[in-house]
DNA sequence: CCCCCGACTATACACCGTATAGGCCACGGA
DNA sequence: TCCGTGGCCTATACGGTGTATAGTCGGGGG
């Protein structure tokens, strides 16, 4: 069947995309994989622009929505689902926030985030705030992790010594012991979820 | 001087970026602009990736920090700062999260976020964990509203409709009046602000 | 006067996305 | 059995990209 192929083609898109980045994922590197030309891609998935979009879709695919339990957990696993598609694929997980792309599943992860802001008591006018500030987190707190921006820290040590004076930076020598201990980012996630389902629970009362 | 060659070249290619979006910024197209060819760029700006790390070694230094108020008055100044930042630019505000940049200046804006939270009572084990969970959230609503995430779902009237049933999606249903009416981005980010601020304040007690 | 050195140009290479046109083969009807 | 015909794929080409390498040119110091 055609459809057969496109998927065959998005599979390896995405093992392609896995392996070399984004930049990696090339329309003549992808068909080079496949024992094709460039061109034959075309039918099948379009132009480039259209396959990274096609491949977000799939990211999406892969974040199943729990099926129980009370509003709390649904929206925990809800996040650690999306927390662990972006730690499998972070050289494109960043593609949900650059390509607006409302696909039905989109529509339904939607549906579902409000069902469990409704049931927290969060009022109509604010459910749709509530949705996008939760999204926000969880979408922001992923792609930071995978693309780098909190480990860029890291060498902070090397940093803070390098080009500021110890009196112009207060906070960071009295912070020096956190600093430069090892961070759980799992942990951290967690206790940041838990803060904001604190938040949440506050908006519904 | 030799550097100010350099910072027109960085001038011009922020104005390029800013008309043409980051694809829009080409070597070959910046060296146009300037009357040059593409190779008499590089001893100043180096490689485009390299010239991509200075323009958001640029962006970071718009950025204001203001210099009184209570911690609340500082945070806010700066979440909103960082939030006109993006607005002014939206081609390229997105570097902030895919180049883990360590400067002076970044330090500089963290070290000043740091003050804030200990001022706020957050305790020291805490403060790395809240910098960084209000900074996702700032800048992840910073770049949700200028790449179009956000109003991605604009059309949404349209597909509701179009691809699900009514009733698989109730909340949809029952929101209707909220899903239609337009939103003002900056009363959103105001409120969301409120939101986040009183969670840092508990968790100052 | 000469020479050097920095800024700049010229050329070239490998790669990219994709428009256009043509080939090939399997299959259904006469 | 032969003949379209239609779906998949290939070949070629065009205009774009980043950047390596080598050459050009003018002005300031010995």
């Amino acid at each position: 069947m055609a459809s057969d192929r496109r998927a065959q083609i998005l599979d390896e898109a995405m093992a392609l995309a896995d392996e070399e980045g984004l930049d990696g994922l090339t329309m003549r590197g992808l068909a080079r994989r496949l024992g094709l030309t460039p061109m034959a891609l075309y039918p099948h998935v379009g132009t480039r622009e259209e396959l990274l979009d096609s491949l977000l879709g799939r990211l999406l695919a892969e974040v199943p929505l729990p099926a129980s339990g009370d509003w709390r957990e649904r929206l925990s696993g809800l996040a650690r689902s999306l927390r662990a598609v972006a730690r499998a694929h972070p050289g494109y997980f960043s593609l949900i926030f650059t390509r607006p792309a409302v696909s039905p599943r989109t529509i339904a992860v939607v549906e579902y985030i409000f069902q469990a802001l409704l049931e927290a008591g969060v009022p109509d006018a604010e459910v749709l705030r509530a949705e996008r500030l939760m999204s926000t987190f969880v979408l922001g707190y992923a792609l930071s992790e995978v693309s780098g921006r909190f480990s860029a820290g890291r060498l902070a040590p090397a940093a803070r010594r390098g080009q500021l004076a110890d009196e112009e930076i207060p906070a960071h020598r009295r912070l020096a012991a956190e600093l430069d201990s090892p961070v759980s980012w799992t942990d951290e996630f967690e206790a940041d979820l838990a803060d904001m389902l604190a938040m949440l629970a506050h908006l519904g009362r």
